[in-house]
DNA sequence: CGGAATGTTGACAGTCATCAACACTAGTGG
DNA sequence: CCACTAGTGTTGATGACTGTCAACATTCCG
């Protein structure tokens, strides 16, 4: 599984092999995280770096009153906090969402891997397409209405997935439950229940024994206005409609 | 102006003398940008980036159905669009918001420039700031009414201001519209105004004439849960409650 | 098997959007 | 310099979308 994440960071451009086999060799120490528990909490200072090797896990913030915010979802191959190579404190927690592996990337060795150049540059491309993903997650949450949002982060996740493997066609398994969802939309799970409901209905999409089917991608990316260019796949695998 | 810039992109660390000059020569091709004017549109392919001088500047992305979502204020000081050092089109549109002064850096230059591990690390570096910057932003649109969600955003760009000497107290110019606002906050621009009312009334800021005047920080930073650890200004100035 | 977590549905309420009219401001041109 | 007009701000009335509360069904897991 560790290929997702050397695919990803490849991408990045040229990495020269000895590069290469400098990046792969920070997996080497991968721990197992059970389902629903933290992988680093809001406010530690951890002394290393996490990546998701298998599993999902999602990044979130609580409120003070009490709600809360999931503000991305971590796939296998995404860094979970290169932050802390250079901020000194976690500013969300970051849980496991499904029985997860993730490797632990002491701190010093990232640092000593940013003397490279070409390091460097791949580290902060992901950085960008991070940056990228988000900025598509606040115009979901900012000028769509529940039904296009639901459905938008479908496409979003499944286009992810299936860049690295894990989503043929239109199915692929979603270890969230309704309530995390809703945490993630700005929704609450009620309400989620209905749109879920009705993008059935509309025969669009099922959610069913944590299983997502897409019946028809490009109706559903039409009718949610998905267009997968933020997440800069392009060297990559991008699933294209069968239109 | 610049000053700015700089300060931010020492603050990532140790940038030797060599590099810091290296830095600031990328600012040599200052250009005046009108308001309301585009500095970049969606889907251009262009061959440098840009860096706010003096004024502001907001990302934007228009939706096909025609609501605008902002998903950034640039400020002086801010990089704009580091992206398409490595990403080849925009997926976004970056908007002059008041007559600006920009720095056009030519691509090369910036790939010249992270050759240099020291550099591209301080890149790296305000990617990371931006990120945490994005997340608090979706935190607010997903789980804030609308009343915290205008305090909360109007906290944060004064602290962003006075990091970079351009806010006193709690006074400070935003050359916004109400409508801006809205896009921004992913409300409509009636609503924003009700809000802005309530919070005169409730004495906690006004905006009037182009002008922020908050009157007691603590209390609305309080009131909108405001916590600026996410800005990561630790190095710089954070100005603090007089409470 | 049984209890807890999750999902589902209905009734009702509230926040915010929409529509519309009018006031105010600012910039333009005569 | 004033008039004019477009843009921006303000307020009210109405309605839609989403939240809240609550009950019950289903699934999961020890």
């Amino acid at each position: 599984m560790s290929q997702a994440f050397l695919a990803k960071i490849l991408s990045a451009g040229d990495l020269s092999p000895a590069d290469q086999s400098l990046v792969l060799r920070l997996l080497d120490d991968v721990r197992t995280v059970a389902a629903r528990r933290d992988i680093i909490r809001d406010g530690e200072r951890p002394d290393h770096v996490h990546v998701m090797i298998e599993g999902w896990a999602c990044r979130y913030k609580v409120l003070r009153a009490g709600p809360r915010q999931i503000t991305a979802f971590l796939l296998p191959g995404d860094f979970c906090d290169t932050h802390v190579t250079i901020f000194n404190e976690m500013d969300h927690g970051i849980a496991a969402i499904s029985e997860s592996r993730v490797a632990y990337v002491p701190r010093g060795r990232m640092l000593e891997l940013t003397e490279r150049p070409g390091i460097a540059r791949a580290f902060w491309w992901a950085s960008l397409v991070d940056e990228a993903v988000l900025r598509a997650w606040i115009v979901n949450l900012g000028r769509r209405d529940a039904f296009d949002r639901v459905g938008h982060l479908i496409c979003e996740l499944h286009a992810r997935l299936h860049n690295v493997g894990l989503a043929d066609d239109g199915t692929f398994d979603m270890p969230l439950t309704q309530e995390e969802l809703s945490d993630a939309l700005g929704l609450t799970p009620v309400h989620v229940n209905r749109v879920l409901k009705r993008l059935r209905e509309e025969g669009l999409m099922s959610f069913r024994r944590r299983q997502i089917t897409i019946s028809d991608i490009a109706a559903l990316r039409a009718a949610t206005d998905f267009d997968p260019i933020y997440l800069h796949l392009s060297k990559q695998r991008v699933p294209v409609p069968t239109a």
